[in-house]
RNA sequence: GCCCGAGUGGCGGAAUUGGUAUACGCGUUCGACUUAAAAUCGAAUGGAAUCUUCCAUAUGGGUUCAAGUCCCAUCUCGGGCACCA
């Protein structure tokens, strides 16, 4: 006999694979299959970014269980879409340019190459055909497609907004890279730079992002944190007149602030504008704007992480005073970083007898402090500041009224005043998707000589990246993508709006790229048409495939998978989607540790790199299962190299079963004489439940045990085909190689309950609910209760235990357990 | 601080609807084969004992005939959010 050697059936069945590629998802070359009425199912993992450094055991983990389901799925005849594709654009390959000279367009190539080969290694079940990547034209022209789709909507527009600046590098940073208010780089001040960037509209959905989340088959992890990121809150938009120091009334000038505590406005005191908040600068006296443009000035300069950490409140008084439209009391405005420009109105009433961070406001600055809940006795809230329900004191006709119906009181009321209404608040702010990079989707518009946007015409797509020799940004505060002298100008047609006639007009190009991930958002949809070249996915193909049945992945709980869905409903209100999710299941796997339960990374040394599995004799087979076996498929786990040879060993077993050797004693004694029927139809009923429920884990297990159980009692043809079918989802070369030997096709084995059925069960005896005892009995004696108690009383361990008498007998048909209470 | 999730042998973990706790794998020990080792095959393996009984699912209570599972409180770890009015 041959021994196991996965090197070389797996490159046998690779080679079988790459020739006949029978992984397509659609009939020759097509988009669709041939047989529309077989159910289908779509899978993909979130695509990867492919990385210099080639796979990694994350990357193995993540894939194997899109391929164990797309295995199954094939197996059980369904139409199965798995395709593949790379999320190219980025920063690794950009700092990779500016350091070797090398072009990404050049090593995003090369990482491809070598990424598609190590998948190929592996075995997975991809449809090649539609491969793609999100920084070739013919991708990201489609990309471009749907910025002008959003444009054309309004979803897509510019507007001034601070962004950390780095004087001495000339670069934009994200507010990650800005430590202590200096560059992360160099060390210098960084300054907030105010810059017109690029939005996408998405609080638009914000609504319907939200309440979409409950019919949703995603973890409950992630649907709690993309509801907290949308952050609804219902409350009360009120105005507050202004009267300025030494003026009687300063007009129509007014000051809106949100809360969600409307009940609480006879208790507000006074009231903080955040320090951006435009209305400042008007509301300062002679004596009071040296101190507030100092504050303001410094506030500007602290990151936003610099504001939380410091909760310190600081602040400084306007010099003016606002009329409380509730109690018609003139109450100070004072400027505080506590308040958030970004939210709400940027400015709030505060009532510190009810708000903490009020409270320690009022406290600093010996503002005054007005109660108006009364404290339930009972309450264990904090002495000095309460925010629980009560009843409303100090709050004229309103006194007595509960607050939880006041809130909803007191909003009406404010609402016939003519100074309040309804509101409702997100934290969720737009989608900023301006990037001052070069290898990113250029964003395709371009600017008329006064500044004006005009979108480039759809036939004029894509807006290639131009090639660039340095890919550094300059001083210009602008993408490198502006040293391309000849690719900044672009002939725009217009149209005159009154005389209707057409000219021609010079314009230059955007050198902003979008944000990554808007060309993420919506490569789900090009899979089902990958090489449609008159839209970003065709109609039929999209409505047979579509939407993801399941997607998984190990990151991007919130971005990603928001504007995913941000963009499905967009494109389903267009009329380009049927459908309103895009995304159906959601796996969200754990990440692979190494074997000192750490985080593998390079600078630790402690890599295990998937590669050096396959090589080192193990074979693609064994990491792919023992990935699937290492533990639950969410849950984080560490790499144990013993577990590893665990799992070959199984394997190992496999084979010999299959191909003779010295596979337990046992067979030669009873081979043929006993039954397997049983456990046969059993393993086929656990595996087939447990991928069902994404239990990889124990679906692995139970196929050890069915072995392990055929190396005691001998292996039947029929339970070798049974193995080989159902291990190959987690082992699809050996599996192939088992099946040719059998001359068996993979169809998906199905169990019969009848052979689950045993003549005799195991009745379980309990006193108390301990187990006393354990009868064996005929099946038909459970429809006995009474037998079986006599039976069981008869047992002298359960005599023992109830010397003093039995009070009752309780007995559970399907647990096969009879439990006798006894008496003291 | 707030919101989730988790805590089970020496280790990774199983127990799907409240019903036999510890499946499967690793490790360890013993045995077979071998001159020997590796590989392979077989057996044992939660702890303690008075040897078939007690104690064990982070800790302390509770509900129940019955709790790893449900409820309350506490501790530890992981993740997310974090002055969002």
């Amino acid at each position: 006999m041959d021994r196991y050697n996965p090197q070389k059936i797996e490159q046998k069945w690779q080679k079988i694979w790459e020739e006949t590629q029978p992984f397509s998802a659609g009939a020759d070359g097509k988009d669709l299959p041939k047989d529309q009425n077989t159910p289908k199912v779509f899978l993909a993992e979130m695509f990867p970014y492919p990385s210099g450094a080639g796979l990694h055991v994350g990357h193995v983990r993540n894939f194997t269980i899109v391929d164990v389901l797309a295995r199954f799925y094939r197996q059980q005849e369904m139409n199965v879409l798995r395709p593949f594709g790379y999320d190219t654009f980025g920063l690794p390959a950009e700092n990779y340019a500016i350091k070797t000279g090398i072009s990404p367009q050049e090593a995003t190539a090369t990482n491809i190459k070598n990424f598609r080969k190590q998948l190929k290694r592996l075995g997975f079940a991809i449809d090649w055909s539609r491969e793609i990547n999100t920084s070739d034209p013919e991708y990201y022209r489609w990309t471009q497609w749907c910025f002008l789709q959003l444009y054309k909507k309004g979803l897509a527009y510019r507007k001034e907004s601070y962004q950390w600046w780095c004087p001495v590098d000339q670069t934009v940073l994200a507010n990650e890279q800005v430590e202590n208010g200096h560059c992360w780089r160099c060390g210098s001040e960084v300054e907030k730079k105010k810059m017109k960037q690029w939005f996408f509209k998405i609080t638009d959905y914000a609504d319907e992002l939200l309440s979409d989340i409950d019919q949703l088959d995603w973890p409950d992890k992630i649907k709690t944190m993309q509801r907290n990121w949308i952050g609804r809150s219902d409350g009360a938009e009120i105005e507050f007149e202004i009267i300025s120091e030494g003026e009687e009334s300063a007009g129509d000038f007014k000051i809106k602030v949100f809360t969600t505590r409307p009940d609480t406005i006879f208790g507000a005191t006074f009231l903080v504008l955040a320090p951006e908040h435009p209305a400042v600068s008007k509301l300062v006296t002679d004596e009071t704007r040296e101190k507030v443009d100092a504050y303001r000035t410094d506030a500007l300069k602290k990151s936003e992480i610099e504001r939380q950490e410091n909760k310190e409140k600081t602040g400084v008084f306007t010099g003016s005073y606002a009329i409380n439209p509730a109690t018609g009391e003139k109450i100070p405005i004072w400027v505080s970083d506590y308040v958030l420009m970004g939210y709400g109105e940027g400015a709030i009433m505060a009532v510190p007898a009810h708000d903490e961070r009020d409270f320690e406001f009022a406290s600093k600055f010996d503002l005054p402090v007005k109660q108006v809940i009364e404290k339930p006795d009972n309450s264990t809230d904090g002495e000095q500041c309460y925010h629980g329900e009560g009843k409303l004191v100090n709050s004229g006709h309103f006194d007595d009224t509960d607050t939880s119906d006041a809130r909803e009181v007191v909003t009406a009321w404010l609402e016939e005043q003519g100074v309040g209404k309804q509101k409702v608040t997100y934290k969720m702010r737009d989608w900023l998707i301006s990037r001052q990079r070069y290898w990113g989707c250029p964003i395709p518009i371009a600017y008329d000589k006064d500044g004006n946007e005009y979108p480039i015409p759809e036939d004029q797509l894509p807006v290639l990246i131009p090639e660039v020799e340095d890919y550094k940004p300059d001083n210009s505060g602008r993408s490198a993508l502006a040293k391309a002298k000849d690719w900044l100008k672009v002939d725009i047609e217009v149209k005159d709006e009154k005389t209707g006639k057409t000219h021609t007009e010079t314009m230059t190009r955007e050198t902003d790229t979008l944000d990554g991930y808007a060309c993420s958002s919506w490569y789900l949809w090009r899979y089902a048409s990958p090489h449609d070249n008159q839209h970003a996915w065709s109609e039929d193909a999209i409505k047979y495939w579509a939407p993801t049945d399941v997607y998984v992945g190990a990151d991007h709980a919130v971005a990603h998978l928001l504007y995913i869905r941000f963009w499905c409903k967009f494109f389903a209100d267009q009329g380009y989607l049927p459908f309103r999710e895009p995304i159906k299941t959601l796996l969200y796997n754990g990440y692979i540790n190494a074997p000192d339960g750490k985080k593998m990374s390079k600078s630790k040394g402690n890599v295990i790199d998937p590669l050096d599995i396959i090589d080192e004799g193990y074979g693609a087979d064994t990491l792919r299962t023992y990935e699937m076996f290492i533990g639950p498929y969410d849950l984080d786990a560490a790499w144990d190299p013993k577990s590893v040879g665990g799992v070959y060993r199984f394997l190992n077993r496999c084979w010999t079963l299959c191909f003779g050797g010295s596979a337990g004693t046992g067979s030669k004694k009873q081979a043929e004489s006993i039954p397997t029927l049983a456990i046969r139809h059993k393993t086929i009923k656990k595996v087939t439940e447990d991928i069902h429920r994404h239990s990889f884990n124990t679906a692995v297990a139970s196929l050890m045990e069915y072995v392990n159980e055929l190396y005691k009692i001998g292996a039947k043809t029929e339970d070798l085909i049974t193995l080989a079918k159902l291990l190959k989802p987690f082992a699809p070369h050996l599996a192939s190689e088992m099946l040719e030997k059998l001359e068996s096709d993979d169809i998906w084995p199905t169990w019969d309950e009848k052979y689950l059925k045993k003549d005799t069960i195991e009745l379980i005896v309990q006193v108390n609910g301990k187990l006393r005892a354990k009868l064996s009995v005929p099946v038909e004696a459970l429809e006995d209760q009474a037998k079986l108690e006599e039976l069981a009383k008869g047992e002298p361990n359960v005599q023992k235990f109830t010397k003093n008498g039995i009070k009752k007998i309780i007995f559970v048909k399907k647990a096969k357990l009879l439990n006798i209470v006894a008496a003291k």
